[in-house]
RNA sequence: AGGCCCGUAGCUCUAACGGUAGAGCGCCUGUCUCCAAAACAGGAUGUUGGGGGUUCGAAUCCCUCCGGGCCUGCCA
């Protein structure tokens, strides 16, 4: 009962991929064991940018929903659910938001290269852009959540998390949390063009959901030491993206690989489909578990209702005492 | 509510006076590589937001509709 509780999750922007899997994924299915985690699909925070594309949206909240549960994160142990489908969050948001100034909001240095990515001018932000992380503050704190697992470029949102979570209990009394970072080490998974981080918009991941066929087609196509150029020529592992997926996918065989390919005894294409071997491996259990869960949309829906209302019964007391200390509801009213 | 600006390839944009729709990036193919990358060679991509009009001829001018943006106002 005394679990610390977690909440963490993805945006609803797109399949999840082998860099989520590394990234976190793999992180989380050990903390479900040890805490009170909520996995929340953030469906509002992918419409702050996708917000003509309804319909992508809502296939990427399902994909990411069945493959939470063909990677094993079991709603037993911990609470799966969609942000949409829990309204307190976008209450608390609404109330978050009087506590925070614009000239605050646009302080968040995330801000900047978002506006970037998406090739936009500052003015012509939506308001909505703007609030992510005030949005991300109700998400955490309307669980009351204690700890944040989140990578260093996110410690800026959770400092503002933990702002508002200050702001709040001194105005209305003490309420939340501050939650704190939980930080893992960070095993970022670099794209197949091994510049870039792995990332579906970029067009450079393998998604959990491709095919085998996909994923051999894939590892093919990826970077490797552009100095190798004849099969014996000695190789440098460190900085070959082949390898770099090795020792996130098969850490006890790289370093023979490594040993393999700096001696000249290993040549790329055996290396790479050794690799599309490996990782079609580590895949097929989960396409099979997908496989299944596909043919049971029944049950999905089951899953997914009750870890929603789960996460529901969870959101709406904090927003009873939310709406109690702000002098807001009916039952106060006369 | 008024005023002004914009809409062209997946992205950023160029196309004087109305005169064969283009470039860069990205993408695809080939050569080269054990692969990939790089380099080189080649290629594709468009109802120029929709509709109407003027004209021999419209991305360009006019009308209209749709979409987007900026400014001013509306004592919210």
């Amino acid at each position: 009962m005394s679990k610390k509780r977690i909440l963490t999750g993805d945006r609803a922007s797109g399949s999840l991929h082998l860099g989520h899997y590394v990234g976190s994924i793999i992180n989380r299915l050990k903390l479900q064991e040890e805490y009170d985690c909520y996995f929340i699909i953030a469906d509002y925070h992918a419409y702050t940018t996708l917000y003509e594309k309804p319909k992508e949206v809502r296939a990427a909240s399902r994909s990411i929903f069945v493959d939470y549960l063909a990677v094993g994160l079991d709603p037993q142990k911990c609470t799966l659910f969609v942000q949409s489908m829990v309204p307190e969050h976008s209450e608390l948001y609404l109330l978050f938001g009087m506590l925070v100034t614009i000239a605050r909001a646009q302080r968040i240095p995330t801000l900047k290269d978002k506006l970037d990515d998406l090739h936009l001018e500052e003015s012509l932000a939506s308001l909505g852009l703007l609030g992510y992380p005030v949005l991300q503050a109700a998400d955490i704190l309307v669980y009351k959540a204690d700890l944040v697992p989140v990578g260093d470029d996110q410690l800026s949102h959770l400092e503002l998390t933990r702002e508002i979570a200050r702001r709040f209990n001194y105005l209305y009394g003490p309420t939340f949390p501050e939650p704190e970072a939980l930080l893992s080490q960070v095993s970022r998974l670099p794209g197949l063009d091994g510049q870039k981080k792995m990332s579906k918009s970029l067009g450079n991941d393998i998604a959990l959901m491709h095919s085998s066929e996909e994923v051999t087609e894939r590892v093919r196509s990826m970077v490797t030491d552009p100095t190798k150029i004849r099969k014996s020529d000695p190789g440098h592992p460190e900085i070959c993206t082949v390898h770099a997926f090795h020792r996130a996918f098969n850490p006890e065989g790289a370093e023979e690989i490594a040993a393999a390919c700096r001696a000249g005894r290993l040549g790329c294409v055996e290396d790479k489909r050794n690799l599309g071997a490996f990782l079609n491996a580590f895949l097929d259990p989960i396409r099979t578990r997908r496989q299944e869960l596909l043919t049971q949309p029944q049950r999905l829906a089951e899953l997914l209702s009750y870890g929603c209302g789960k996460a529901r019964r969870t959101a709406a007391l904090t927003m009873a005492e939310v709406r109690e200390k702000m002098q807001l509801g009916d039952h106060l009213f006369w």
